[in-house]
DNA sequence: CGTCCACAGGAATGACGGGCGG
DNA sequence: CCGCCCGTCATTCCTGTGGACG
């Protein structure tokens, strides 16, 4: 149909006549297992210790992960489990293996559901009561006569949400079990996530604890050194840039998924460029390029409410104005919701909203008492205003809003030039 | 030293749409 | 199609609180 497209023909035969980069692109993706995981033998062995009895037939210990992200929990774990399932399968003991990450399930009733469904039980993905789901995940349980092993990532995010009680529930199961046994691995990322936990819960979950400490520089660098010999072609990484990349990582918590994904981008803008190597400037590029991504990514999943409190931020800022307070920016969201008909959230949604941008990282928020004026958030922006701008280009109402002059700021910045003069 | 500001943030409650069993 | 239960978003009501002011 459009065979004449001389533009996106020299796209392509660029990039097939460009230099090769990507050898195996899969193999920096952050899901994937590599066969070796440096620095990480000792708690590769203990983990295997751990779970061995299953081979023989007897209920592994509860086990306890935690430590940073990026620090390799998740690729040990299903290294390990991986390496266990095969040499189950020699033994033939029936082991059973089921891994859930629990952020992105989210929900006690949702975990039961993919659990439920690794068995092979059909569950809803909604409508039934999360109790009914788990006397059903526990029926089906003990008729299987298996030893499941239940791994349960980002465990910290359900507990924060949700509470223990799915836990409480999944560790005393095995009384209830005639024919099978459960036993529960669960990783962290929060080190201080036990203080959460119901002393029972702890106790019987932690049987085992082992702990990830972040990686120092030298071991990110060995980590990519490791993992560029399978992804890149031979002399694409140039030794400054693997240095670069491990530092910046290394400052960062000691996150190696951090430097394998500033890597990948780097390796990705070297490819688009039509270069033979990865320098230095690529990495940084690569880290502005991330940063980037990351911040439009989530100014455009925020819903419209959000979007009005970052706006009533953005204006502020405009207006020279250096610290505000919720009550502040609760005044100008109110009247850009006047100024677009909008309904007004009331300032304890408005104020949960400020929180969760915090968290985001879009706000920077902080806690203070000015004393006989209140104890309140001090908030400031913690983008640039071009960066707002260019995502919201697209949004309608919100390009003109982003030009409102707000009435409430006006007076304010009177008042503020009023006591300078003073 | 007590007061009292301007909120923070927890708890209870409700409205609402999705989705299933019956 | 109804009734039930879910998760999500929002409101209402509430108690708690650090520290400047008087």
């Amino acid at each position: 149909m459009v065979l004449d497209n001389k533009l996106l023909e020299d796209v392509f035969n660029n990039f097939l006549e460009g230099p090769k980069i990507f050898k195996n692109r899969d193999a920096i993706r952050p899901d994937y297992i590599p066969q070796y995981l440096p620095h990480r033998e000792e708690q590769i062995i203990r983990i295997g210790h751990i779970l061995a009895p299953v081979l023989r037939g007897f209920r592994g210990s509860n086990l306890f992960i935690y430590g940073k992200t990026g620090t390799g929990k998740t690729a040990v774990v299903k290294h390990v489990l991986e390496h266990l399932l095969h040499k189950s399968r020699e033994v033939n003991s029936p082991i059973f293996i089921s891994y859930v990450n629990c952020r992105i399930s989210g929900t006690n009733y949702r975990i039961l559901a993919d659990l439920g469904a690794d068995l092979g039980i059909k569950i809803p993905f909604t409508g039934l009561a999360t109790n009914e789901v788990y006397s059903r995940f526990k029926t089906s349980l003990d008729l299987q006569k298996i030893l499941m092993i239940v791994v349960l990532d980002e465990i910290d995010t359900l507990v924060k949400d949700h509470g223990d009680s799915i836990l409480y529930e999944l560790t005393r199961i095995n009384e209830l079990l005639k024919h099978s046994r459960l036993s529960i691995v669960g990783i962290s990322n929060d080190i201080m996530f036990k203080e959460f936990l119901d002393p029972r819960v702890l106790s019987s979950l932690s049987e085992e604890e082992v702990i990830f400490r972040p990686y120092m520089a030298p071991e990110i660098r060995d980590i990519l050194l490791d993992r560029t010999k399978i992804t890149f072609y031979d002399d694409v990484l140039s030794e400054g840039a693997l240095n670069i990349c491990s530092a910046l990582a290394a400052s960062e918590h000691g996150d190696a998924r951090r430097a394998l994904s500033l890597l990948r981008v780097a390796g990705e803008l070297v490819e688009r460029e039509g270069s033979a190597k990865i320098l230095e400037v690529h990495i940084r590029q690569a880290q502005k390029k991330i940063e980037h991504d990351r911040v439009t990514m989530i100014l455009r999943t925020l819903t419209p409410h959000s979007r009005l409190v970052l706006c009533g931020m953005f204006l502020i800022k405009k207006a020279k104005i250096s610290t505000s307070i919720t009550g502040d920016v609760y005044e100008v969201y109110t009247e850009l919701c006047g100024e677009i008909g909008f309904e007004p959230l009331t300032q304890r949604r408005v104020s949960s909203l400020i929180s969760e941008l915090d968290i985001m990282g879009v706000f920077n928020a902080r806690l203070v008492s000015l004393g006989r004026y209140g104890r309140t958030k001090k908030i400031r922006l913690s983008l640039t205003n071009s960066t707002i701008i260019a995502a919201y280009s697209e949004d309608p109402w919100l390009k003109n809003l982003l030009k409102f002059k707000p009435k409430c700021l006006l007076s304010k910045m009177m008042n503020k030039n009023a006591a300078k003069t003073r």
